[in-house]
DNA sequence: TTGTATGCGTTATCAC
DNA sequence: GTGATAACGCATACAA
């Protein structure tokens, strides 16, 4: 047994090449007979298209790029297996490609992934803003961008949860569940959707009259090097009427309940708290976290959508879409 | 600015393709100074190789199939991100497939990653027992499994966390903190794993003088079906000296623990409880879980170096690697 | 040391 | 409705 080719294809079924080729993509005129024979011979043989040579042949690969930051992250694995999903169903394959947010490695990929012809690339996340540049003009890779801001707007589509809305609805929540100073906790990473959630939730602040001060409102986190527990108590010796925290995502938000419980800090009677991304631990803390949900799979849909729409030339460039985030309210947050 | 070829490079730079070619591959003779002109050129196009091509002149794509049954799942996820590292460290790029343990899935990419001409293959869990019968005897893809066990051990590699004794230790604990009636809880998915587990769960009662009984020591749970907690109800009805339980995984134990609490049934005053994966959320549940980690780094490069070695024809068929496991042990399964 | 020519498997453009 | 053939970009055997 052997790797057939349509050559051999033909042969068997005694027609020629061309033939062959137009049943196998259903494309150009063939008698139903001769697409019998040949289908039959196909399935005899176990054909396999060689997909190297349809690329190269037709400039065109059926494969998508996926840069990711780090795909071991909730929100990202959720979104990159929907994509993978629906882009499958389509007949496309994916490269997923973990950047680890170095940006040396997204170039590298960069490269390779252009040179293996993928046909469209969905960029996901990663700290800074997101600039391609293809660099053959002549053959414009489109792409996505999930939730990181592209520097060229005009270039691409940009795709987001509403950021802005799930930190606005979170403090407003907190607020009307009777809290009176209520905080944001927030890494030192500047993306897009950390800066979009910060605005939400100054905003709502501003909404209940609340004069927003990044001493008293703002427990900056730096994940890698401080103490976590001690730059929560520090922060809160100096405002101890905190009793309320917005959690930038719900990993710093369950850091924040260790080290509340640890302190006797009782959660929710002295301080609420309200998370981001309804990660599947949440329900499973006591008490259970409150948390903002993205809607993974409107994005996935709307970023395939878009994406092939670009491929086929018939997208608009520059648009932006964002998708609403539901706040899920758990115990957390909530007054008994 | 267009697509450059290596001929385009060839005609700039005075020289042949081939001289071109033996310059980009470091491949054959050429004089130093004919390695600059043509550096440079391609420096200045920004000429990208055209993989396609490459893969259809060579048969090789330098390209690896991951094929996962569920990305989002803790251990696959973390497996798949190192594996991802290491092979792209190596020069290879990943394709990775969700199969959602869907057979028709699975076949349906094993089809595709033939004709994109991977040079192997990972294959994670799964439910059933692999068979991978590359019908091109020709070119035979070689493949490694990770804790699935293939049908003809001598196609391939088998790299599996030590299951066993990851049960076994974490039964014997139970029994030396005080259990005299530890259960197994596990799904009706008989994956390899599983049966080990289930093994080493046995194994551990019989040595400690156990007798064990499917009725008394075994919880089966349905996870599409049944109400979890009714289950787990009625079997503690049955058998109401049961005093500690070893998870099958995670996600069990967190559901397990869920219900236990709802009853007011002590953790791990009245039942202890072990589960297996260590999950992130195992430590920021009360009381923190105790688990089984697997040392998903060792497997990888284990999966990794073995894959590139029978890829270049070196490697041994029919080994199989154990990867030892560590007990991690937390709130849940210490009495006081 | 370098160049020429061939073929990898496919699709598309012609002819017939 | 079907067949012959060029072309895609690359690596390599063989010539020079």
């Amino acid at each position: 047994m052997k790797n057939y080719s349509i050559k051999d294809i033909a042969e068997i079924a005694g027609v020629s090449v061309a033939t062959v080729s137009r049943v196998i993509n259903d494309n150009g005129r063939f008698s139903a007979e001769t697409r019998k024979k040949v289908l039959k011979v196909i399935e005899e043989t176990g054909y396999k298209m060689n997909y190297s040579a349809k690329n190269l042949r037709m400039n065109k690969s059926f494969t998508i790029g996926i840069l990711v930051p780090d795909i071991s992250n909730y929100f990202f694995s959720d979104v990159v297996q929907q994509l993978e999903e629906i882009l499958f169903a389509k007949g496309y394959s994916t490269i997923i490609c973990n950047t680890s947010r170095s940006s040396e490695k997204e170039l590298a990929y960069l490269r390779i992934l252009e040179g293996k012809g993928v046909d469209g690339l969905i960029v996901i996340s990663g700290a800074e803003e997101f600039e391609f540049d293809s660099s053959s003009a002549e053959k414009k890779i489109p792409y996505i961008c999930i939730d990181r801001e592209p520097k060229k707007k005009e270039n691409t589509i940009f795709i987001s949860s509403n950021h802005y809305q799930g930190a606005f609805e979170s403090a407003e929540e907190l607020i009307h569940e009777g809290c009176q100073h209520p905080i944001i906790a927030m890494h030192n990473q500047k993306s897009t959707s950390a800066k979009e959630r910060l605005k939400g939730f100054k905003d709502a602040l501003k909404k209940n009259s609340i004069p927003f001060n990044a001493k008293q409102h703002l427990l900056s986190i730096d994940i890698e090097h401080s103490d976590f527990e001690q730059n929560l108590l520090t922060f809160l010796k100096k405002n101890p009427n905190v009793d309320g925290i917005f959690s930038i995502n719900d990993l710093i938000a369950l850091e924040l309940m260790l080290s509340l419980k640890k302190n006797q800090i009782d959660v929710p009677k002295k301080i609420k708290l309200i998370g981001f991304d309804d990660t599947y631990a949440g329900k499973y803390t006591t008490p259970t976290l409150s948390s903002v949900r993205q809607n993974t799979g409107l994005i996935a849909n709307y970023a395939v959508e878009s994406l092939l729409e670009l491929i086929s030339k018939k997208g608009e460039l520059g648009r932006q879409i964002v998708v609403p985030v539901s706040l899920v309210l758990r115990e957390s947050s909530t007054s008994s």
